[in-house]
DNA sequence: CACTTTTCCCAAAACGTTTTGGAAAAAGGA
DNA sequence: TCCTTTTTCCAAAACGTTTTGGGAAAAGTG
């Protein structure tokens, strides 16, 4: 025996909270079986255009909305998307990442899923978070930022197969699918540009080791140097904290000028302008004018310092939307290895890239 | 007629992409049904304690977890909770937000929730991805933050009795939950000890006008001045923009210097004080000797700036952890308006505190 | 021993969808 | 007209849990 529905038919004037009905009551309502009513919805071609149209005109009429939860056990899939961001690394420090995952949720939306967020405070909560995730089948997919040279998530992630797509690069021999900004490029162009100028000591100011970027990075600078004709010396590279950019930032930009022949530019992520700027005042060198400056990341920053800071501008959110739609191939079933995506900076030229005075 | 499950077995050497039994198979396997072992599971008492164990053991052993889409649609309950930011209004500026989220996001997990995110771009997107959660039924309950002085998503929840707890208060006559800060109090404490110090001229740099914060800062402001017997003077009051903080801010403390008898203290949103040292350093006026300053929120440039900044330090974690407690009860059926939190700020001095010289 | 209570377990229903595998009715073909 | 094909609909199964409502066996009780 089957209990009836408990049954609150939706009319007008009965208040906001009775705005729910399910498809069971739908399909009462047009004397139609549940099952033509979901097929006409999801527009099968064995129901009658008639039908469809009403069916279609009565669930807009009544509010209805199929409960997600009802659909993701039938199909077997969760219709979410996980991703774990980690506080301590200064990620949030301005536009840049919610730019990116401005994108991931906007077009994960679109195709009608759900993004989880988890926030660890450290490498090892991060894994758990991410566990959780997997392994509690609370996601069909992951998405992976900020990531490190030997990253163990890529390798837990390909040990069972679970569909992810990195935001970056990893050292790992087996394909995966990522998106990942040409920072190699980008700071080849930018040291180019400056040696153009006719800079012939350029420093870098570095991110932290262990991490990807960093790496693409001092290739694009080396590059660029040699390109240039320029020699490398090591003591105009330095690499600063992610837990404290600006602090160690400052500390190295000191250390830079301690040199006998000076830089008389830097490359560096924005994220660490705040300490350049501070050590430059301190030694009383004009930022643009005493030194030339280009960051990494078009941070607000950049615009509304006097001088304006000329930057390589990433496009962020452009990446996170192309990061889901490869992650939804991947979990359609496609091979991961395609999708390799390596996206191209530009180069915003702004007033703290002078030739040398 | 009922299909067998289709049955890959359990066991070791299979590789990891086997890794997940169901409750079906898992009852199979103890040789019970799957009604005691899932009450075995959930410590129902009318399960002995030797086969309790016997099941728990073996669900441990062959790494069984429920899945949570089937739990959810038996129960009723999504186990999600909802959360919409918004890019434009600087609310990444720093750690603040990030500590926020990760108090909130760690209760979530330890309750066995789930926290989905939002990215909207406006008001009216803000609205539509809450609506998208709410009646497309994919949360129990919202978090809101950055709430506005009228605010419609509060009346949007409240109207169908949606559980809800808002970071922040809002102009409503009909009881809710809320975690604030007390923002009144913290700026009555820092513009009465910096009366105390003898200052006489003191600015606000406020908030931009529309949102509940700056309203109490305001309150705390003028409440602090009438207790040292200062007069309120309007031009000693300015308010900048949330979309551009440092720019407006900067252009506001140009303008507070223009007065005939300009201010010797500045209390105001850390938020904008890139804008403030900008202006002051155009006006040949050093932060912490020639003008006092307070900021609200305790930012990695208040730390690392030389003079380092005294500030008010809102403890955003711990008001994230108390907000998912509240709207687990609110979810519960308790009543909302039982759950009012102000917290208390405390007032960090550092350097840029010191009488007028 | 006969009865009641407690302990321990389970079959079946239920949550709200989508999919499967027809079946009845209508249309087409000879 | 009779058979085949197409159109249109639907009953029942299935997804993987938890809850409901017992029921059999064991343990008390007199």
């Amino acid at each position: 025996m089957f209990l009836e529905q408990s049954g609150n038919r939706i009319g007008f004037g009965e208040g906001f909270k009775s705005m729910t009905i399910n498809l069971k009551q739908l399909s009462k309502l047009l004397k139609l079986s549940p099952t033509t009513v979901s097929r006409a919805l999801a527009d099968y071609p064995d129901v009658s255009a008639k039908t469809r149209a009403r069916v279609k005109q009565m669930a807009i009429q009544q509010g209805y909305q199929p409960n997600p939860v009802a659909r993701r056990l039938q199909k077997g899939k969760t219709e979410t998307i996980g991703i774990v961001i980690t506080p301590e690394q200064n990620y949030f420090s301005d536009t840049f990442f919610i730019d990116l995952l401005s994108g991931i949720s906007n077009q994960i939306t679109r195709a009608g899923y759900e993004l989880i967020l988890g926030v660890a405070s450290d490498e090892e909560h991060e894994m758990q978070s991410m566990r959780r995730m997997v392994e509690g089948k609370r996601v069909d997919g992951m998405i992976l930022t900020l990531i490190r040279e030997q990253d163990p998530r890529v390798g837990y992630l390909l040990d069972r197969d679970f569909p992810f797509v990195l935001y970056g690069r990893t050292r790992e021999t087996r394909p995966y699918a990522f998106v990942d900004m040409d920072g190699k490029q980008a700071f080849e162009k930018a040291c180019t540009y400056l040696a153009g100028l006719g800079h012939r000591r350029i420093a870098l100011l570095n991110g932290e080791p262990g991490f990807m970027f960093p790496v693409g990075c001092r290739e694009g600078y080396e590059s660029g140097l040699f390109l240039s004709g320029l020699e490398l010396d090591p003591d105009l590279i330095r690499e600063w904290k992610h837990k404290d950019p600006s602090q160690s930032s400052y500390r190295w930009t000191l250390e830079l000028f301690k040199n006998d022949n000076p830089p008389t530019a830097i490359l560096f992520q924005t994220e660490a302008v705040n300490g350049i700027f501070k050590g430059l005042d301190e030694l009383d060198l004009q930022p643009g004018k005493d030194v030339a400056l280009i960051g990494y990341d078009d941070l607000e920053i950049a615009r509304i310092h006097r001088p304006s800071l000329s930057v390589l501008r990433p496009q962020a959110k452009e990446a996170g939307q192309r990061v889901v739609n490869i992650l939804m191939e991947v979990i359609k079933g496609e091979d991961p290895g395609k999708f390799q995506e390596i996206h191209q900076v530009e180069m915003v030229i702004r007033e703290t890239s002078l030739p040398p005075s």
